[in-house]
DNA sequence: CGCTATCCTTACGTTTACGTAAAGTAGAGA
DNA sequence: TCTCTACTTTACGTAAACGTAAGGATAGCG
Protein backbone atom coordinates (compact mmCIF):
# COMPACT_ATOMS: atom_id res chain seq x y z
CA UNK A 1 0.00 0.00 0.00
CA UNK A 2 1.31 3.55 -0.30
CA UNK A 3 4.06 3.61 -3.01
CA UNK A 4 4.21 6.65 -4.77
CA UNK A 5 0.79 7.45 -6.91
CA UNK A 6 -1.58 5.09 -5.18
CA UNK A 7 -4.46 7.78 -5.94
CA UNK A 8 -3.82 8.35 -9.32
CA UNK A 9 -7.71 8.58 -10.57
CA UNK A 10 -8.36 5.90 -12.29
CA UNK A 11 -10.52 5.73 -15.18
CA UNK A 12 -13.26 3.66 -16.20
CA UNK A 13 -11.60 1.42 -18.67
CA UNK A 14 -8.29 0.97 -16.15
CA UNK A 15 -10.68 -0.26 -13.34
CA UNK A 16 -12.57 -2.63 -15.84
CA UNK A 17 -9.38 -4.47 -16.92
CA UNK A 18 -7.91 -4.21 -13.60
CA UNK A 19 -10.72 -5.89 -12.06
CA UNK A 20 -11.23 -8.36 -15.51
CA UNK A 21 -15.02 -7.13 -16.54
CA UNK A 22 -16.06 -4.54 -18.58
CA UNK A 23 -16.55 -0.93 -19.24
CA UNK A 24 -20.54 -1.86 -19.76
CA UNK A 25 -20.81 -3.67 -16.49
CA UNK A 26 -19.35 -0.51 -14.23
CA UNK A 27 -21.63 1.75 -15.46
CA UNK A 28 -24.50 -0.64 -15.45
CA UNK A 29 -23.72 -0.70 -11.76
CA UNK A 30 -23.66 2.45 -11.08
CA UNK A 31 -26.71 2.87 -12.86
CA UNK A 32 -29.00 0.05 -10.86
CA UNK A 33 -26.84 1.67 -7.58
CA UNK A 34 -24.43 -0.86 -6.92
CA UNK A 35 -21.94 1.51 -7.21
CA UNK A 36 -22.68 4.84 -5.53
CA UNK A 37 -21.51 6.93 -8.98
CA UNK A 38 -19.69 10.19 -7.41
CA UNK A 39 -22.57 12.57 -7.23
CA UNK A 40 -21.09 15.29 -8.25
CA UNK A 41 -20.24 14.67 -11.56
CA UNK A 42 -21.35 16.84 -14.44
CA UNK A 43 -23.07 15.48 -17.59
CA UNK A 44 -20.68 13.85 -19.82
CA UNK A 45 -17.71 14.35 -18.05
CA UNK A 46 -15.58 11.45 -17.40
CA UNK A 47 -16.11 8.94 -14.68
CA UNK A 48 -12.90 8.62 -12.30
CA UNK A 49 -12.16 6.06 -9.65
CA UNK A 50 -9.70 5.51 -6.52
CA UNK A 51 -8.25 2.71 -5.46
CA UNK A 52 -11.06 2.20 -3.06
CA UNK A 53 -13.65 2.12 -5.96
CA UNK A 54 -12.24 -0.67 -7.47
CA UNK A 55 -11.93 -2.55 -4.29
CA UNK A 56 -15.18 -2.14 -4.19
CA UNK A 57 -16.15 -3.43 -7.60
CA UNK A 58 -14.06 -6.20 -6.98
CA UNK A 59 -15.30 -7.16 -4.10
CA UNK A 60 -19.10 -7.18 -5.87
CA UNK A 61 -17.73 -9.42 -8.43
CA UNK A 62 -16.03 -11.82 -5.95
CA UNK A 63 -20.09 -12.08 -4.24
CA UNK A 64 -21.48 -11.93 -7.14
CA UNK A 65 -19.41 -14.94 -9.23
CA UNK A 66 -19.24 -16.98 -5.44
CA UNK A 67 -22.80 -16.77 -4.09
CA UNK A 68 -24.46 -16.39 -6.89
CA UNK A 69 -27.31 -14.20 -6.07
CA UNK A 70 -28.88 -11.13 -8.24
CA UNK A 71 -27.78 -8.19 -8.11
CA UNK A 72 -30.65 -6.56 -6.26
CA UNK A 73 -29.80 -9.30 -3.59
CA UNK A 74 -26.22 -8.48 -3.74
CA UNK A 75 -27.09 -4.45 -3.34
CA UNK A 76 -29.25 -5.42 -0.11
CA UNK A 77 -26.60 -7.44 0.99
CA UNK A 78 -24.07 -4.71 0.16
CA UNK A 79 -25.94 -1.94 2.39
CA UNK A 80 -23.10 -3.41 4.38
CA UNK A 81 -19.91 -2.07 2.74
CA UNK A 82 -22.25 1.22 1.38
CA UNK A 83 -23.05 2.19 4.66
CA UNK A 84 -19.71 1.17 5.80
CA UNK A 85 -17.86 3.76 3.44
CA UNK A 86 -20.14 6.20 4.77
CA UNK A 87 -19.56 5.58 8.49
CA UNK A 88 -15.71 5.78 7.26
CA UNK A 89 -16.52 9.52 6.97
CA UNK A 90 -18.46 10.03 9.72
CA UNK A 91 -16.28 8.66 12.19
CA UNK A 92 -13.80 11.81 12.16
CA UNK A 93 -16.85 13.41 12.23
CA UNK A 94 -17.86 11.79 15.49
CA UNK A 95 -16.52 12.36 18.85
CA UNK A 96 -18.66 11.08 21.11
CA UNK A 97 -17.55 7.42 22.26
CA UNK A 98 -21.12 6.70 22.58
CA UNK A 99 -21.40 7.83 18.58
CA UNK A 100 -18.53 5.79 17.96
CA UNK A 101 -20.08 2.91 19.36
CA UNK A 102 -22.74 3.07 17.67
CA UNK A 103 -21.39 3.51 14.48
CA UNK A 104 -18.90 0.42 15.40
CA UNK A 105 -21.89 -1.79 16.67
CA UNK A 106 -23.47 -0.96 12.75
CA UNK A 107 -20.70 -1.91 11.22
CA UNK A 108 -20.46 -5.46 12.93
CA UNK A 109 -24.01 -5.78 12.18
CA UNK A 110 -23.00 -5.91 8.24
CA UNK A 111 -20.40 -7.67 8.56
CA UNK A 112 -22.38 -10.23 10.77
CA UNK A 113 -25.06 -10.28 7.99
CA UNK A 114 -22.52 -11.46 5.24
CA UNK A 115 -20.69 -14.00 7.14
CA UNK A 116 -23.56 -15.86 8.15
CA UNK A 117 -24.63 -16.14 4.07
CA UNK A 118 -20.97 -16.91 3.22
CA UNK A 119 -21.13 -19.17 6.20
CA UNK A 120 -23.92 -21.00 5.91
CA UNK A 121 -23.05 -21.39 2.17
CA UNK A 122 -19.53 -22.80 3.08
CA UNK A 123 -21.41 -25.80 5.05
CA UNK A 124 -23.79 -26.80 1.98
CA UNK A 125 -20.11 -26.88 -0.26
CA UNK A 126 -18.94 -28.96 2.68
CA UNK A 127 -21.50 -31.21 3.17
CA UNK A 128 -21.73 -31.70 -0.66
CA UNK A 129 -17.86 -31.95 -1.15
CA UNK A 130 -18.07 -34.99 1.62
CA UNK A 131 -20.81 -36.64 -0.50
CA UNK A 132 -18.48 -36.53 -3.15
CA UNK A 133 -15.82 -37.75 -1.89
CA UNK A 134 -18.09 -40.49 0.05
CA UNK A 135 -19.00 -41.74 -3.88
CA UNK A 136 -15.44 -41.67 -4.34
CA UNK A 137 -14.53 -43.93 -2.45
CA UNK A 138 -17.23 -46.18 -2.89
CA UNK A 139 -16.49 -46.47 -6.64
CA UNK A 140 -13.02 -46.86 -5.78
CA UNK A 141 -14.11 -49.69 -3.41
CA UNK A 142 -15.73 -51.87 -6.19
CA UNK A 143 -12.05 -51.22 -8.76
CA UNK A 144 -10.63 -52.91 -5.63
CA UNK A 145 -13.16 -55.50 -5.58
CA UNK A 146 -12.43 -56.49 -9.30
CA UNK A 147 -8.73 -56.91 -8.07
CA UNK A 148 -10.35 -59.73 -5.36
CA UNK B 1 -35.72 -46.94 1.08
CA UNK B 2 -38.21 -49.69 0.32
CA UNK B 3 -41.18 -48.97 2.66
CA UNK B 4 -43.98 -50.58 0.69
CA UNK B 5 -44.47 -48.04 -2.59
CA UNK B 6 -40.87 -47.14 -2.85
CA UNK B 7 -41.94 -47.36 -6.46
CA UNK B 8 -45.06 -45.69 -7.14
CA UNK B 9 -44.61 -44.07 -9.96
CA UNK B 10 -45.07 -39.95 -9.71
CA UNK B 11 -46.58 -37.61 -11.70
CA UNK B 12 -44.71 -34.01 -12.75
CA UNK B 13 -46.86 -32.04 -10.36
CA UNK B 14 -46.01 -34.46 -7.45
CA UNK B 15 -42.37 -34.14 -8.08
CA UNK B 16 -42.47 -30.62 -8.29
CA UNK B 17 -43.47 -30.06 -5.35
CA UNK B 18 -41.83 -32.89 -3.36
CA UNK B 19 -38.58 -30.84 -5.14
CA UNK B 20 -39.83 -27.26 -4.25
CA UNK B 21 -40.29 -26.28 -8.09
CA UNK B 22 -42.32 -25.81 -10.84
CA UNK B 23 -44.08 -28.35 -13.83
CA UNK B 24 -42.59 -25.65 -15.88
CA UNK B 25 -39.08 -25.88 -14.42
CA UNK B 26 -39.05 -29.64 -15.00
CA UNK B 27 -40.48 -29.80 -18.72
CA UNK B 28 -37.56 -27.15 -19.71
CA UNK B 29 -35.01 -28.97 -17.99
CA UNK B 30 -36.44 -32.01 -20.25
CA UNK B 31 -36.34 -29.91 -23.16
CA UNK B 32 -32.78 -28.68 -23.13
CA UNK B 33 -31.48 -32.13 -22.67
CA UNK B 34 -30.54 -31.89 -18.57
CA UNK B 35 -33.33 -33.95 -17.79
CA UNK B 36 -33.15 -37.43 -20.30
CA UNK B 37 -37.11 -37.51 -20.39
CA UNK B 38 -38.14 -41.37 -21.12
CA UNK B 39 -38.02 -41.71 -24.85
CA UNK B 40 -41.08 -44.05 -24.77
CA UNK B 41 -43.39 -41.88 -23.84
CA UNK B 42 -46.15 -41.13 -26.84
CA UNK B 43 -47.02 -37.84 -27.72
CA UNK B 44 -49.93 -36.44 -25.28
CA UNK B 45 -49.31 -38.99 -22.25
CA UNK B 46 -48.26 -37.94 -19.06
CA UNK B 47 -44.79 -38.02 -17.62
CA UNK B 48 -44.23 -40.63 -14.97
CA UNK B 49 -40.94 -40.34 -12.68
CA UNK B 50 -39.50 -42.94 -10.68
CA UNK B 51 -37.78 -42.51 -7.39
CA UNK B 52 -34.07 -42.03 -8.93
CA UNK B 53 -35.82 -39.45 -10.82
CA UNK B 54 -36.57 -36.83 -8.25
CA UNK B 55 -33.37 -37.33 -7.00
CA UNK B 56 -31.77 -36.78 -10.37
CA UNK B 57 -33.84 -33.63 -10.47
CA UNK B 58 -32.89 -33.12 -6.41
CA UNK B 59 -29.31 -32.89 -7.82
CA UNK B 60 -29.82 -30.70 -10.30
CA UNK B 61 -31.85 -27.80 -8.05
CA UNK B 62 -28.63 -28.44 -5.76
CA UNK B 63 -26.01 -27.80 -8.41
CA UNK B 64 -27.61 -25.04 -10.18
CA UNK B 65 -28.09 -23.07 -6.74
CA UNK B 66 -25.15 -23.80 -4.96
CA UNK B 67 -22.67 -23.32 -8.18
CA UNK B 68 -24.18 -20.84 -9.56
CA UNK B 69 -23.68 -22.15 -12.94
CA UNK B 70 -25.71 -21.81 -16.30
CA UNK B 71 -27.90 -24.80 -16.95
CA UNK B 72 -25.27 -25.36 -19.77
CA UNK B 73 -22.35 -25.43 -18.10
CA UNK B 74 -24.23 -28.05 -15.47
CA UNK B 75 -25.90 -30.02 -18.42
CA UNK B 76 -22.00 -30.45 -19.03
CA UNK B 77 -20.87 -31.55 -15.59
CA UNK B 78 -23.84 -33.58 -15.76
CA UNK B 79 -22.94 -35.72 -18.43
CA UNK B 80 -21.16 -37.56 -14.97
CA UNK B 81 -24.24 -38.22 -13.59
CA UNK B 82 -26.11 -39.09 -17.40
CA UNK B 83 -23.04 -41.21 -17.80
CA UNK B 84 -23.59 -43.33 -14.70
CA UNK B 85 -27.11 -44.13 -14.99
CA UNK B 86 -26.14 -45.53 -18.25
CA UNK B 87 -23.17 -47.43 -16.76
CA UNK B 88 -25.60 -48.57 -14.07
CA UNK B 89 -27.76 -50.34 -16.47
CA UNK B 90 -24.70 -51.18 -19.22
CA UNK B 91 -23.34 -53.19 -15.64
CA UNK B 92 -25.75 -56.06 -15.72
CA UNK B 93 -24.61 -56.59 -19.14
CA UNK B 94 -20.92 -56.02 -18.61
CA UNK B 95 -19.45 -59.36 -18.05
CA UNK B 96 -15.67 -59.08 -18.37
CA UNK B 97 -13.49 -57.86 -15.88
CA UNK B 98 -11.85 -55.23 -18.24
CA UNK B 99 -15.28 -54.02 -19.39
CA UNK B 100 -16.68 -53.48 -15.56
CA UNK B 101 -12.98 -51.53 -14.47
CA UNK B 102 -13.54 -49.46 -18.01
CA UNK B 103 -17.26 -48.25 -16.34
CA UNK B 104 -15.75 -47.73 -13.00
CA UNK B 105 -13.02 -45.84 -14.11
CA UNK B 106 -15.44 -43.83 -16.15
CA UNK B 107 -17.65 -43.27 -12.94
CA UNK B 108 -14.59 -42.35 -10.99
CA UNK B 109 -13.43 -39.44 -13.44
CA UNK B 110 -16.88 -38.22 -14.05
CA UNK B 111 -16.73 -37.75 -10.02
CA UNK B 112 -13.47 -36.24 -9.92
CA UNK B 113 -14.49 -33.51 -12.22
CA UNK B 114 -17.33 -32.18 -10.32
CA UNK B 115 -15.61 -32.80 -6.98
CA UNK B 116 -12.54 -30.71 -8.34
CA UNK B 117 -15.49 -27.86 -9.00
CA UNK B 118 -16.99 -27.71 -5.71
CA UNK B 119 -14.08 -28.26 -3.70
CA UNK B 120 -12.40 -25.19 -5.39
CA UNK B 121 -15.91 -23.10 -4.91
CA UNK B 122 -15.25 -24.46 -0.85
CA UNK B 123 -11.79 -22.71 -0.58
CA UNK B 124 -13.02 -19.84 -2.10
CA UNK B 125 -16.02 -19.57 -0.10
CA UNK B 126 -13.71 -20.57 3.23
CA UNK B 127 -11.26 -17.78 2.27
CA UNK B 128 -13.60 -15.70 1.51
CA UNK B 129 -15.34 -16.36 5.47
CA UNK B 130 -11.75 -16.35 7.14
CA UNK B 131 -11.84 -12.34 5.05
CA UNK B 132 -14.81 -11.68 7.19
CA UNK B 133 -14.22 -12.82 10.56
CA UNK B 134 -10.87 -11.10 10.55
CA UNK B 135 -12.71 -8.07 9.79
CA UNK B 136 -14.95 -8.51 12.15
CA UNK B 137 -12.36 -8.92 14.98
CA UNK B 138 -10.68 -6.16 14.12
CA UNK B 139 -14.11 -4.12 14.29
CA UNK B 140 -14.50 -5.80 17.74
CA UNK B 141 -10.70 -4.77 18.65
CA UNK B 142 -11.73 -1.17 18.24
CA UNK B 143 -14.98 -1.57 20.32
CA UNK B 144 -12.71 -2.66 23.08
CA UNK B 145 -10.71 0.16 22.72
CA UNK B 146 -13.23 2.53 23.44
CA UNK B 147 -13.55 1.01 26.34
CA UNK B 148 -10.04 1.35 27.50
C1' DC C 1 -69.24 -44.09 -18.69
C1' DG C 2 -68.85 -39.58 -17.10
C1' DC C 3 -66.33 -35.99 -14.09
C1' DT C 4 -62.84 -33.51 -12.72
C1' DA C 5 -58.16 -32.67 -11.58
C1' DT C 6 -54.06 -32.75 -13.49
C1' DC C 7 -51.54 -33.18 -17.37
C1' DC C 8 -50.27 -32.24 -22.49
C1' DT C 9 -48.32 -29.06 -26.25
C1' DT C 10 -47.65 -24.68 -28.30
C1' DA C 11 -46.38 -20.27 -28.07
C1' DC C 12 -45.80 -15.86 -26.67
C1' DG C 13 -44.32 -12.86 -22.48
C1' DT C 14 -40.95 -11.38 -18.84
C1' DT C 15 -36.88 -10.35 -16.10
C1' DT C 16 -32.02 -10.07 -15.40
C1' DA C 17 -27.58 -8.73 -16.77
C1' DC C 18 -25.47 -7.19 -19.61
C1' DG C 19 -23.79 -6.51 -25.32
C1' DT C 20 -23.56 -3.42 -29.00
C1' DA C 21 -24.08 0.40 -32.06
C1' DA C 22 -24.43 5.42 -32.97
C1' DA C 23 -23.35 10.07 -32.47
C1' DG C 24 -21.14 13.22 -30.05
C1' DT C 25 -17.53 15.05 -26.13
C1' DA C 26 -13.46 15.20 -22.89
C1' DG C 27 -8.87 15.48 -22.09
C1' DA C 28 -3.87 14.21 -22.43
C1' DG C 29 -0.14 14.78 -25.51
C1' DA C 30 2.39 16.85 -29.83
C1' DT D 1 -4.53 24.55 -30.89
C1' DC D 2 -5.23 20.35 -32.97
C1' DT D 3 -5.67 15.43 -32.77
C1' DC D 4 -6.68 11.08 -31.42
C1' DT D 5 -8.26 7.94 -28.12
C1' DA D 6 -11.08 6.79 -24.60
C1' DC D 7 -14.92 8.42 -22.73
C1' DT D 8 -20.09 10.09 -22.67
C1' DT D 9 -25.31 9.24 -23.21
C1' DT D 10 -29.12 7.04 -25.46
C1' DA D 11 -31.24 3.24 -26.98
C1' DC D 12 -32.19 -0.89 -28.98
C1' DG D 13 -30.68 -6.04 -28.95
C1' DT D 14 -30.09 -10.61 -26.72
C1' DA D 15 -29.48 -15.03 -24.19
C1' DA D 16 -30.93 -17.60 -20.29
C1' DA D 17 -34.39 -19.36 -17.41
C1' DC D 18 -38.25 -19.68 -16.73
C1' DG D 19 -43.78 -17.59 -16.29
C1' DT D 20 -48.19 -17.71 -18.16
C1' DA D 21 -52.15 -18.40 -20.97
C1' DA D 22 -54.91 -21.12 -24.40
C1' DG D 23 -57.05 -25.16 -25.97
C1' DG D 24 -57.33 -29.76 -25.60
C1' DA D 25 -56.20 -34.71 -23.86
C1' DT D 26 -55.58 -38.20 -20.01
C1' DA D 27 -56.29 -40.90 -16.07
C1' DG D 28 -58.04 -42.16 -11.72
C1' DC D 29 -62.48 -42.39 -9.31
C1' DG D 30 -67.31 -43.21 -8.49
Amino acid sequence: MSTIDTERPLRIGEVAELIGTTTRTIRYYEEIGLLPGAADREQGKHRCYTQADVERVREIVRLRDLLGLSLDQLSTLLEAETARAELRREWQLADSVPERRRILDEALDHVGTQLELVHGRRVELEQLEAELIAKREEIRGRVAELDD
